[in-house]
RNA sequence: GGAGAGGUGGCUGAGUGGUCGAAAGCACGUCUUUGCUAAAGACGCGACCGGGUAAAACUGGUCCGCAGGUUCGAAUCCUGUCCUCUCCGCCA
């Protein structure tokens, strides 16, 4: 969410904002519904005071008459800060509604336009290689060294899941431990995280889940839902806390499994390990202080260049264009990995995903700083980074490092 | 899953309808004295949302797990719910 008090402040800057992102938004009415709540709030408050002065005097009111007076007196303040206040949550309500349509400012170094748009600011270490064989897709490989079985997956639990087996099972594991060994020795603390999360912690790092068009699975007859990403359980696992900014950053690398619906993705390239309903994920999560995210979100970039370097996989940096970017991110750079089994003769395909959300979801998530010895607190920014999502990883390992033969020759980090 | 107990400020912990944002202690901060890897004393010390101000001062409201209810008035009474602890059962 953005600060209401900003965009009361600065209408044209949202509104120009919303125009960049391509995100039609309503702030002239989000304006008036606030500026209305505001006066809406005061009344209630005045009236609420004068109700509370009154209900002190009755205390102390010796007389039976008086007494009987004041009570009527005080009902009747009551039941008029009661119309104010219901008033006044309708309003709250509403604006609310409007508030969560609106997505995060956008970094002033951001490429402005569509997914067309996005800038390839570098490119990893290791060259894109060329095959004096006909490279084989994961696919191929999988079926070779038996790593795969995606119908038992859909026998189990339908289209889009599988099971690794052999090797596989093995490279999953030793991507797990290798991102979470590196990223403990970068001051990173690792966690292991739910895979279930509570809708409203969902909410609070701007998912939506049970809408028409979610990706998120939930669990019926309760508030559950099955996470997309460790982002969200890191996020919300500081909710409501006021941090000592002394220890800021707090950096977290979680552990997870992932679910995604991957709804309206029919018919998109989806063969093999690409798009699934189910992978595993070590998740970069940083708490800063709002003058500290900048240069953490540059720092997870380097951290994901350097595990994809070791991994000697070629990738380009991609800087997101701001229609591009999700509701929280304020900016986004992706690894997207040489892929040479995707398409006709190889493509890029996007292995790793950092943003910068500044205060969009701590405020939603209240999560605040506070410096020892000094009177309030302020909010948090909040960034998230892929460290490694062992499907894709592996796509890119076993695609790059294939030999003639099928064989792979896995690089040792 | 069954039975019981409990959830109060950074922590411990009083408080069973009005003067309670809340005693006391600890911790913390400022100052004073003595002095040096310590002691004593004074004062202060929650958060959030408003009004107000150049900024303060000042001021209103809300918050005692959460959500409702009763009442002029709720930390306190009622209902629901979540969580924690103890005992039992079950289980990886």
């Amino acid at each position: 969410m953005l600060d209401r008090k900003f965009i009361l402040a600065n209408p044209d800057a949202v509104k120009e904002n919303c125009a960049r992102r391509g995100v039609s938004c309503d702030a002239d009415r989000l304006i008036d519904l606030e500026r209305m709540r505001a006066e809406k709030l005061v009344e209630a408050q005045e009236l609420n005071r004068q109700a509370n002065q009154v209900s002190q005097s009755i205390g102390k009111a010796r007389d039976a008459a008086d007494r009987e007076e004041l009570v009527t007196r005080g009902r009747q303040l009551r039941e008029q800060k009661d119309a104010a206040q219901s008033a006044h949550d309708e309003l709250e309500s509403q604006v609310l509604e409007l508030l969560r349509t609106l997505p995060n400012l956008t970094h002033p170094d951001a490429p402005v336009g569509g997914e067309d748009d996005a800038v390839e600011l570098a490119r990893g270490k290791t060259p894109i290689r060329t095959f004096d064989f006909q490279p084989k897709d994961h696919l191929e490989l999988g079926q070779l060294h038996d790593l795969f079985d995606f119908e038992a997956g859909s026998r189990v639990a339908g289209a889009g899941f599988y099971f690794l087996k052999n090797s596989a099972v093995l490279l999953d594991l030793a991507l797990q431990h290798y991102a979470v060994r590196f990223l403990t020795a970068h001051g990173f603390t690792p966690v292991t995280t739910p895979d279930l999360a509570l809708t409203e912690i969902l909410h609070g790092t701007g998912f939506t889940p049970r809408g028409p068009e979610t990706q998120i699975y939930s669990i019926e007859n309760t508030s559950l839902n099955l996470v997309a990403t460790a982002e969200i359980t890191l996020g919300g696992m500081m909710a409501g806390q006021t941090l000592e900014c002394e220890r800021l950053p707090l950096r977290l690398c979680g552990l997870s499994h992932c679910f995604r619906t991957e709804a309206g993705a029919a018919g998109r390239a989806s063969k093999g390990l690409y798009r699934v309903h189910q992978f595993t994920k070590v998740e970069m999560f940083a708490f800063t202080e709002p003058d500290q995210s900048d240069a953490m979100h540059q720092e997870m970039l380097a951290l994901e260049c350097e595990l994809f370097d070791n991994l000697e996989i070629p990738y380009r940096v991609i800087d997101t264009a701001s229609g591009d970017l999700g509701g929280p991110a304020y900016r986004k750079f992706d690894l997207e990995a040489w892929m040479p089994g995707r398409g006709d003769d190889g493509q890029w395909g996007e292995v790793t995903s950092t943003s910068n959300c500044t205060d969009y979801q701590a405020r939603r998530l209240n999560v605040r700083g506070k410096q020892t010895g000094q009177k309030g607190t302020h909010l948090l920014h909040t960034l998230n980074g892929t460290a490694i999502a062992t499907g894709r990883a592996m796509i890119a390992i076993l695609e790059n490092h294939q030999n003639a033969d099928g064989t792979v020759t896995i690089p040792t980090v």
